[in-house]
DNA sequence: TTAAGTTACGTTAGCGCTAACGTTGGCGAT
DNA sequence: ATCGCCAACGTTAGCGCTAACGTAACTTAA
């Protein structure tokens, strides 16, 4: 009780008339207590209001029960699914989770990756696979779990769970091509801020030019990916010169907008034109003209993400790379949309 | 570069000639070394690519760099533009951020305050301000600044910074009641599940009883709030037996899905019957037919919320609490809706 | 019976840093 | 000259916990 007030290890151990270790082992169920004394010790503990001090543990043990993790944003409901869906597996391994929004920023990933080291993290993930050869070097050799999230790696630093962004845009533009679109338009942002997008337009393209269709159109937003975004962009490639017979936008976020804009112009989906998009947000539900679009399994990538660290850190060893599937979701093609 | 294999202060210490002591001031930037000796170490500091074990800092200063936030969930955009919003201050000050989602779990957000004291953090920020009095009592005895964001407190904690959801309700209700609505209907989530939706739609309510017109619906969805649930709700609302001329949602996502169900079940929007929202999330700048809607601050809280913190880390003093204000968006009432 | 475990503890020695309190030397004021 | 003061350091003593290593009592096997 001498500092912040708080009790300590030594006045659990005093008031049980034990050690200090005795408390410490009681509390973290390790062995080495009978059941008699670790239920005396708990409940004296209880009783003192006494919490083990994260910061000293983790210091004498040279580890903490820290996650950290680096998105590019929380703002879009992707990563904030992933996160979502890592938390409760965490929880209950008594994880706490620090977070990080890049930005799309490798610079900032990079610092902050640095700056983790620094808290002995349990285990540290990061979105996507595209980073310099001093980070990756830094995380392969980092006493810790390392997680790649969200693209799926060909050399994984350490643990990888993702869906192969350039797959996923190579089948959904034979998708496209079978339907007989030839005119494919690409509305993104600009180029190197998010390597998965460009994956999957590459994808896309690909698929394109097996029948000799380039993109005759691309628009790249100076802004972060939004509704608005893909409206503009949409717009511009409606009433641009090349008559695209589809647009190809970066996610459904994007899409959106981009079927908005459509409407604006009087242009019908897909009679007129098609819309593209990628992720399956939940808004699909609920349009009775659906986008077509990727379904990317987040929830389940965070989850699958957390158990894996999760029995990494209780010492399995085990080296993981999980490829998940993504859904081709086609849109309705019968009636014509009109926000 | 004993234990980790990372240098330690003391190799810093070594190899600039000087004591452990003046290699932290110099990394602190605290002042007793002469900028001659701090460039000195700083530069051979990099070299030896030595960073700060901050568990071992924070062990011995007593408090970390750590911000420890807790949010209902990060999948509604409210408040993931909320922490986003947060985290430009925050990375300038140097301050990491600890998440958690207590997904409306008063007893998760207890846990977890008491988990985050054995964290010495530098400031804690928790969502709203209903919570037990033993929480506040355990937050108000911290020795760190505390923010309750999102809504407003009558007697706050220490610093609050939100939207006066009660006020919000009743003001978006008084424009109902003058645009002549009288047959009400709530659809929202399971009572008790978010407080602050409950003090909206007391308000709205409040706001009709002055011509008394209480709700003559109401459906709770027994579930995550989402356009699909918007949708159900709505929907149940509109089959059901007492023909609401407005549907009063518990946010925008759920608004969104009850104009598609209008669309869905043949109602004209706002011609047949009226939906609004709250929040005003991005997706109304690409509609034709806009949802009338709340518009709140988020991002501006965020930032606001996160500034305050690190002023009073860096020693003010002041007692703050800022009420911002919620703009009514009216929708249009000219056009029909037709997803 | 006794050596060799085994269980249930206690003791020791830090983990890497920083607050608090020295100490030294140079400099201006009297 | 010598006092006091200040800048620029160094020294000391932990912060609260845990890994690693004792050790005593008790059990088991031959």
């Amino acid at each position: 009780m001498k500092l912040t007030g708080q009790p300590r290890i030594e006045d659990v151990a005093q008031a049980a008339g034990v050690s200090a270790m005795s408390v410490s082992r009681a509390m973290r169920g390790l062995e080495g207590v009978s059941d008699e004394t670790r239920e005396r010790i708990i409940s004296i503990a209880r009783k003192l209001g006494y919490a083990p001090n994260r910061i000293a543990g983790s210091l004498a043990a040279a580890t903490s029960n820290l996650i950290a993790i680096s998105v590019p944003t929380l703002f879009d409901a992707v990563f904030a699914e992933i996160v979502d869906g890592m938390r409760e597996p965490l929880m209950r391994a008594g994880l706490e989770t620090m977070i990080e929004t890049s930005d799309y920023d490798p610079s900032r990933e990079e610092a902050w990756v640095e700056r983790m080291l620094a808290w002995s993290p349990a285990a540290i993930v990061v979105t996507g696979v595209d980073r310099s050869e001093a980070v990756r070097d830094r995380l392969r050799n980092a006493p810790f779990p390392v997680v790649e999230l969200w693209d799926a790696a060909e050399s994984p630093i350490d643990l990888n769970i993702g869906v192969d962004h350039y797959q996923a845009g190579y089948a959904m533009g034979r998708h496209l091509v079978r339907l007989g679109y030839r005119r494919p338009a690409y509305v993104g942002v600009l180029a190197g801020r998010d390597p998965r997008a460009e994956k999957r337009r590459k994808g896309v393209l690909d698929a394109f030019m097996t029948v000799d269709a380039p993109f005759v159109d691309e628009v790249r937003i100076n802004d972060a990916p939004s509704f608005k975004a893909g409206f503009d962009g949409a717009m511009a490639v409606i009433t641009g010169s090349q008559s695209p017979d589809l647009i190809y936008l970066l996610n459904d976020h994007l899409a959106f907008g981009g079927m908005a804009a459509c409407a604006e112009a009087g242009k019908l989906v897909p009679d007129d034109i098609g819309i593209v998009g990628f992720n399956d947000l939940g808004i699909n539900a609920v349009l009775a003209r659906t986008l077509t679009t990727s379904r990317t399994p987040r929830a389940q990538m965070g989850l699958s993400a957390a158990r894996l660290v999760v029995s990494r850190i209780r010492g399995a060893r085990n080296l993981e790379r999980v490829v998940m599937p993504v859904d081709l979701v086609a849109g309705q093609t019968t009636r014509s949309f009109k926000p």
